[in-house]
RNA sequence: ACCGAGCCGUAGAAAAU
């Protein structure tokens, strides 16, 4: 049991649902019954609106075994009717548990900051403190998260007030969510002034103020603190470079983008299918198609954003021709257009 | 025989249109 609960979850996280489906069946085939373990390890499996059926199918099974109303099980399944797009569903199960600890009140509320519920995500706050539980790192990144626009920088400010209050505010992960919060509300200064307070910062803080320059257009300050990242002595990671080829995305910083690529080979993250779609958008707009195919064509894996990235570039480049051919190639190796 | 290893709920940065 215990090693089919092992390949159940490894599977799971790897994103091979149809392996770890098969193998829940195959291990009761054999006599073996699933445990609370199996299930939690199942779950994971079910990531986005396609695996709702799916999902459900293991809720009936998780029901039928009395185990829906276990406060671990049912924030699984909670968390897996969010990713598969069913806030209803989640909130049903939650309903259903009595023994409601941070967590699942946690999981709640990221599910609806996610699904762009903010308000249902403020209620559950709200009704999780009537109910005497005090917030927790994770509730504060989860609410942060939602404040993602510049309609939100004064609820967001407030919001970094009552984290400092409640001593959170010394986490990395706390800063980085902070940074992220300010810069999509646009207030880059606010989201340095956080950045230049904090003495030890990760790879994922440097990322996020990076992230946040290029997301404004701010292509030389984003390079700038890619140097002092580095004089720092941290390396860069995936996460990292998407960030810069963003900033590189006008024809201007061709030649940075160029630059960029060749670190980003030294790296091996070339074959990346994410970083991949991401140098062929930034060639795309900086008007160099040809580099851009030739990092399309050397490609292993394409999906249709890959495939998107590249017809619009040749379309917003007056090439209606190699679009058009493009999208039936597309079609032609299986990949629906959407 | 002894020793060791393996599964378990939320939480910061990520691509096209």
């Amino acid at each position: 049991l215990i090693s089919c609960n092992a390949a159940i979850s490894r599977f799971a996280k790897q994103g091979r649902r149809g392996e770890a489906f098969a193998l829940f069946f195959r291990m009761q085939d054999e006599q073996l019954r699933p445990n609370r373990v199996t299930f939690l390890s199942l779950l994971k499996a079910f990531t986005s609106p396609r695996d709702f059926e799916s999902g459900k199918r293991v809720h009936d099974l998780i029901f039928e075994r009395c185990l829906e109303a276990d406060v671990r099980v049912g924030t699984a399944l909670i968390c897996m009717y969010f990713r598969c797009g069913s806030p209803q569903d989640a909130h049903r199960v939650f309903s259903g548990i009595q023994e409601r600890d941070i967590i699942l009140w946690n999981a709640m509320i990221e599910g609806y900051c996610v699904a762009g519920l903010r308000g249902r995500a403020l209620e559950m706050f709200r009704q999780m403190r009537i109910a005497g539980i005090e917030p927790d790192m994770a509730t504060f990144l989860s609410i942060l998260k939602s404040c993602n626009g510049t309609a939100y920088l004064d609820e967001g400010k407030q919001l970094h007030n009552v984290i400092i209050e409640s001593g959170f505010e010394l986490s990395v992960r706390v800063q980085s969510a902070l940074v992220g919060m300010y810069s999509k509300c646009g207030s880059l200064v606010d989201a340095r002034r956080v950045f230049d307070k904090l003495p030890r910062k990760d790879v994922s803080l440097w990322t996020t103020m990076i992230a946040g320059y290029a997301q404004a257009g701010h292509g030389n300050e984003a390079f700038e603190l890619f140097q002092a990242m580095r004089d720092a002595g941290m390396q860069p990671n995936k996460m990292t470079f998407l960030a810069l080829l963003k900033a590189c995305t006008r024809p201007e910083f061709l030649q940075k983008g160029k630059w960029l690529h060749s670190r980003i080979q030294l790296a091996g993250y070339d074959s990346d299918e994410k970083v991949g779609t991401a140098l062929i958008n930034t060639y795309c707009k900086c008007r160099s198609l040809v580099d851009a195919r030739k990092v399309f064509d050397d490609l292993r894996t394409k999906n249709v954003i890959t495939w998107t990235a590249l017809i619009a570039g040749y379309s917003h480049n007056g090439r209606a021709e190699e679009a058009l051919d493009l999208y039936e190639q597309m079609q032609r190796e299986g990949v629906q257009p959407n």
